[in-house]
DNA sequence: GTGATCATGTAACAAGTTACATGATTCC
DNA sequence: GGAATCATGTAACTTGTTACATGATCAC
């Protein structure tokens, strides 16, 4: 039940057409919900149906087939609820994890590769924040928007660094094992 | 395509019924990845269907009507060149972040709350994830298999800390802030 | 023997993914 | 005026969730 929040913030933050939202899913708020376009103009219909968006009509009429979705006071009022409901944090669900767990059954063959692929991307992301931290934040007494959407970025930073940290970690004890006994599989108890 | 590679895993850690898999998946394997029963049993079928499993007929016929699984050749197999694979990391989606992204458009009313109850749940995780560990894994040089484990177990060690070190910073903030200027919307640009 | 629970499963739905279709506009 | 692309959308499928159904076993 993300999604649609997802978009009422980003339509709250500028109203958008359906292709300028998915950009912008592509950067900024998909940093933290990523959606396909498709996606997204599905649930710019149910939003528009159930009251909460509308079409927006723009000045120049000529300006081709876009259609530019505002937020209602309904869809806002949904949204400030949403923030404060209560929700549990879904449990982690984590591909790279249960691959390493599995390389411990059957062996860590090529995972070290992969390892060292993520850790170059998370270092890239960890990089790409970094850069937006330093352009958009600096040490001044901030207003409270500002302060909250720094707060986020900060959680996007420290989780990349969590990210590198342990593959760094991981990537070095995979080598080592290599090195030591081959990548196979454990001797099996039965 | 991780449910599956995350059964054959279970499977080829102990053979199991739909139920004990289920019970292992609300700890352990769980612990990355979560599914419930009926996934299970949905994905059991197709993994037998499929030729990487199947049914183990055991000592005592009278055993109720639990049925065991084990692991194919043809299963162990997908699951070696799974480790491997080279398969991008998932963006991140995470309803939290989003929500305090979301806070600051329409204000933060009620979200210190729930910060507050997610650091209390993610502080017991980590509490749990350190017991694992003090209890499984000593200082002494260990097998590799062992060394796989105990770096998986400190991913997710590792990403607890990161959460509760986060969620205390946003919590002090958005008391402050409750403090300074009152939790409502920012005053918008319009 | 009956109520609780255990174990397996079905059905219906919601959310997310992949592939393709269609009309409009822009570039040359 | 034909090709490239932009913008919106459909269709089919997979994965995950929620609610319920069924038979077996256990406790008393």
């Amino acid at each position: 039940m993300s999604l649609p929040h997802a978009i009422l913030t980003a339509l709250l933050e500028k109203p958008s057409s359906g292709i300028e939202l998915t950009r912008r899913f592509d950067k900024s708020i998909g940093y933290f919900w990523s959606a396909t376009h498709q996606q997204i103009y599905r649930e710019l219909g149910k939003l528009e149906q159930s009251g909460a968006i509308r079409e927006l009509r723009r000045q120049q009429p000529s300006q081709g087939q876009k259609k530019e979705y505002e937020v209602l006071p309904a869809g806002r009022a949904e949204l400030a609820a949403w923030v404060g409901r209560i929700e549990d944090p879904k449990p982690i669900r984590d591909a790279l994890l249960l691959r390493l767990r599995a390389a411990g059954v059957v062996g860590a063959q090529g995972l070290d590769a992969e390892v060292g692929r993520h850790l170059a991307l998370h270092r890239a992301q960890l990089a790409e924040y970094r850069a937006i931290e330093a352009h958009d934040f600096g040490p001044e007494r901030a207003s409270p928007g500002d302060r909250v959407r720094h707060l986020v970025l900060r959680g996007g930073i420290d989780l990349e660094r969590f990210w590198v940290g342990w593959l760094e970690d991981a990537h070095r004890e995979l080598r080592d094992m290599a090195g030591e006994t081959g990548t196979g599989p454990e001797p099996t108890a039965k």
